[in-house]
RNA sequence: UCCUCCUUAGCUCAGUUGGUUAGAGCAUCUGACUGUUAAUCAGAGGGUCUCCCGUUCAAGUCGGGAAGGGGGAGCCA
């Protein structure tokens, strides 16, 4: 019986009339005790059902409530009102579950974003985060389509790690021994790990790049895409403790080859999206400019939400070395007016956000690529340039988002890895599975991690992070 | 974690130099109307003014503290 039904964007697509059809959804409104504004889920436009007045018992009627989940048989035919193309004239409508109007917290009306963060599991019964979560259903089928047509291997790396040696973050400790002090002790009273469930210390991963570059060294080309944790007590709107990260890593790349993948990669999501969900972008992009309405002329953003993405997939990213960065910013006018909080002084500081947005939404006006940090500022696996002071590292910078990807050509040479490694004291013995990478077969390669969150933020323009996936986690919240 | 702002009805918000019974729009309920498009019209119900302590004859309003939330910073993706 269920299966019969027809979903609500192919019944609107089609615009051909006068046919028998059984949709189910949810009430929207219920208007002049006649219109059923009725939503699936499949699009944000409503199907106006019509329960023509004398047809139905008003014990029917009456439940037509906000947030009401219904069956309706009848016929669909040219509508006779103006909002529409066609209606389902109702000639049953059937209540598969109630939804009580005192109770329910969402009305007809425009919701604040930290109100439908508080009932965050029933936001999906909105507009804005029914278009959210289809662009990023659409964005993560893009990852995985564009990868896969490269030949790339979907690489599965592990939650639960035992290495504490990435620097990547603060980790959430993985153990099934008791909290309440009565778990086992060595000697000197530290926790015995020996007894634990994998009998040692185990976190949660904060990257699988390490793993990645295991596999890359026997497939080329692989990516992951799945969840990672940090334990960082970051309250931003851009920052979760629960994020899914994209980690490409490609035998024989080297840093040009990294910031072309990357470059392609983004510019190929991007436009999957909009080719795909131009309806949802486009009603983002409404949303968006109602509320930039909002702000004074000087702080609203110069292009629309569908410019800004056409522009971000029509043009090159501009690329330069940090050492040329840290020279536009010291020369700039913003500078020496003093107008950075943090002033560029010379060379070898790590940037601030305020200067990466500088560059990225004042000065190029464009997604920007910085390449070869100084060491000093970067992980331990990436690789030493010629000079000694600087490392084949790139960041993506994005407008209104900041960083979106960081990667790096990694440094296949055991001895100058192990050498940083003792530099930056990051135990070898811990590694030993990593560095045989070096050991058998090294070779030249290359790889990248970029936010999916942040990706989705960027299409869809939302400004918190928290609103781009379904159940965020961040400090003090783990609720639903 | 730091800085800053905020917390009044289900939601979004007003609330004067501290002064009687704390208001509006939307939502909800009741009724009317019936081709509406976040329907319209009339009426009704709905409040521990986030919590605790203090100042005062008197606190939604002033002071201190706590909790929750927004924005920014740091950490990063």
């Amino acid at each position: 019986m269920f299966n019969k039904r027809v979903r609500i964007k192919e019944l609107l697509s089609n615009e051909s009339a006068n046919y028998q059809a059984t949709v189910m959804g949810w009430v929207r409104t219920f208007r002049n005790s006649q219109f059923i504004a009725l939503n699936d889920g499949s699009t944000n436009n409503n199907l106006q059902v019509v329960a023509s007045l004398g047809d139905f018992d008003d014990a029917i009627l009456k439940r037509l409530t906000t947030g009401a989940c219904i069956k309706v048989e009848g016929e669909v035919i040219a509508s006779l009102g103006k909002g529409q193309k066609v209606e389902l004239k109702a000639s049953s409508i059937e209540i598969l579950g109630d939804s009580d109007a005192e109770k329910f917290p969402l009305q007809p009306k425009k919701h604040s974003l930290e109100f439908l963060r508080e009932i965050a599991h029933l936001r999906f019964k909105t507009n804005t985060f029914g278009s959210v979560f289809r662009v990023r259903h659409s964005l993560a089928f893009a990852v995985h389509k564009f990868f896969n047509d490269k030949g790339f291997v979907y690489l599965h790396t592990p939650i639960i790690t035992a290495s504490d040696a990435e620097g990547a973050g603060e980790m959430f400790r993985v153990t099934s021994l008791p909290l309440d002090g009565t778990a086992p002790k060595n000697e000197d009273g530290s926790i015995n790990y020996k007894e634990d469930f994998f009998g040692r210390s185990t976190n949660l991963t904060v990257s699988g790049q390490l793993e990645g570059e295991l596999a890359a060294m026997a497939f080329s080309d692989i990516y992951t895409f799945g969840p990672t944790f940090r334990a960082e007590n970051s309250n931003t709107t851009r920052h979760l403790a629960e994020f899914w990260m994209i980690e490409p890593e490609v035998a024989f790349n080297d840093l040009e080859d990294n910031m072309n993948l990357a470059e392609e990669f983004i510019k190929y999501v991007i436009k999957y999206a909009i080719d795909n969900n131009k309806e949802d972008i486009e009603f983002l992009a409404q949303r968006l400019e109602e509320e930039e309405k909002q702000k004074p002329q000087n702080e609203r953003n110069e292009m629309t939400l569908m410019e800004k993405l056409d522009f971000v997939v029509n043009n090159d990213f501009e690329r330069l070395t940090y050492t040329e960065a840290i020279e536009i910013l010291k020369e700039s006018n913003h500078n020496k007016k003093k107008k950075f909080q943090y002033l560029i002084e010379g060379w070898g500081a790590d940037l601030q956000s305020e200067h990466e947005r500088y560059l990225v939404e004042k000065h190029f006006k464009k997604p920007v690529i910085l390449t070869n940090y100084p060491k000093d500022i970067k992980s331990f696996y990436m690789r030493m340039n010629e000079d000694g002071k600087t490392v084949a590292a790139m960041d993506i910078l994005a407008p209104g988002i900041g960083e979106i990807v960081g990667g790096s050509q990694r440094e296949e040479r055991l001895d100058r890895l192990t050498q940083r490694m003792n530099e930056m004291k990051i135990p070898a013995e811990e590694l030993n599975w990593y560095l045989d990478t070096r050991r058998f077969g090294s070779c030249p390669h290359a790889g990248f991690g970029l936010g999916f969150e942040r990706l989705v933020q960027f299409v869809t323009g939302m400004g918190n992070i928290r609103d781009v996936i379904p159940f965020p986690r961040y400090p003090k919240s783990a609720e639903f």
